[in-house]
DNA sequence: CGAAGATAGGGTTGTCGAAA
DNA sequence: TTTCGACAACCCTATCTTCG
């Protein structure tokens, strides 16, 4: 059943390229606006049948929706709303160019609200990550070593060290950064962090 | 006010197990 | 096999909140 794979966020970002409302799309694809809001949440999986009509109106074949392929030659600006957001519903991790072809870098705007965490269980996968603290505080351990940087702050490291985020503070924090080779494309590779049950 | 997105409540449909 | 009731899922209408 494409466990990875974010209908409604990928419906979501192609209604918005063609700037469409979501009471706009609804009424091409003779459906309401409430069906279109409730599967971009990912509220409902939608019927195949709904699910067709939609894309028809948008439009957008069956397979291409499916496998991202999109856009035909790959753009140099995103607006803030495009970015791919893969956080976890607490954290935000907003990616720049996801589905760009080939991408050889993951470049995240990341913000942390107060008591978000990266996980317990450390993170460890290859390449290299650094960024830029733009605001706020984050507690980052890696390796061990634990520091709190705060904005214009930095850091650099090899992404095989066991490395973990943090905010303990109680104002959110805000961080830019990239990693390579990307260890993030959407609907693939995703973050698995311990997350023991952290809801409410 | 209108436009946009989210949400409450209910109607319809399909599935499952038990009984005839 | 068909029928019945319980249940879950999808999607509708109507309504709500937010923003300008």
């Amino acid at each position: 059943m494409e466990e990875g794979f974010d209908v409604g966020a990928r419906l979501r970002q192609l209604r918005q390229e063609r700037q469409l409302s979501q009471r706009e799309l609804a009424k091409r694809a003779q459906v309401t606006n409430s069906t279109i809001s409730l599967i971009e949440q990912n509220s409902v999986s939608p019927s195949v049948s709904s699910l067709k009509k939609i894309l028809d109106a948008l439009p957008v074949s069956i397979t291409a929706f499916f496998a991202g392929e999109e856009p035909s030659h790959p753009r140099p600006f995103y607006k803030a709303e495009e970015l791919t957001e893969i956080g976890d519903g607490v954290l935000s991790w907003r990616l720049v160019a996801a589905r760009r072809p080939d991408r050889r870098m993951s470049v995240l705007h990341e913000r942390y609200p107060p008591g978000a965490d990266s996980g317990e269980d450390m993170l460890e996968h290859d390449g290299e990550e650094g960024g830029v603290v733009i605001s706020g505080h984050i507690e980052i351990t890696v390796n061990g070593e634990v520091a709190v940087l705060s904005a214009g702050d930095a850091y650099y490291f090899d992404s095989r060290l066991p490395h973990r985020f943090r905010n303990a503070g109680d104002t959110e924090c805000m961080i830019v950064s990239a990693n390579t080779p990307p260890s993030f494309s959407d609907g693939g590779e995703v973050l698995h962090h311990g997350q023991s049950g952290t809801e409410g």
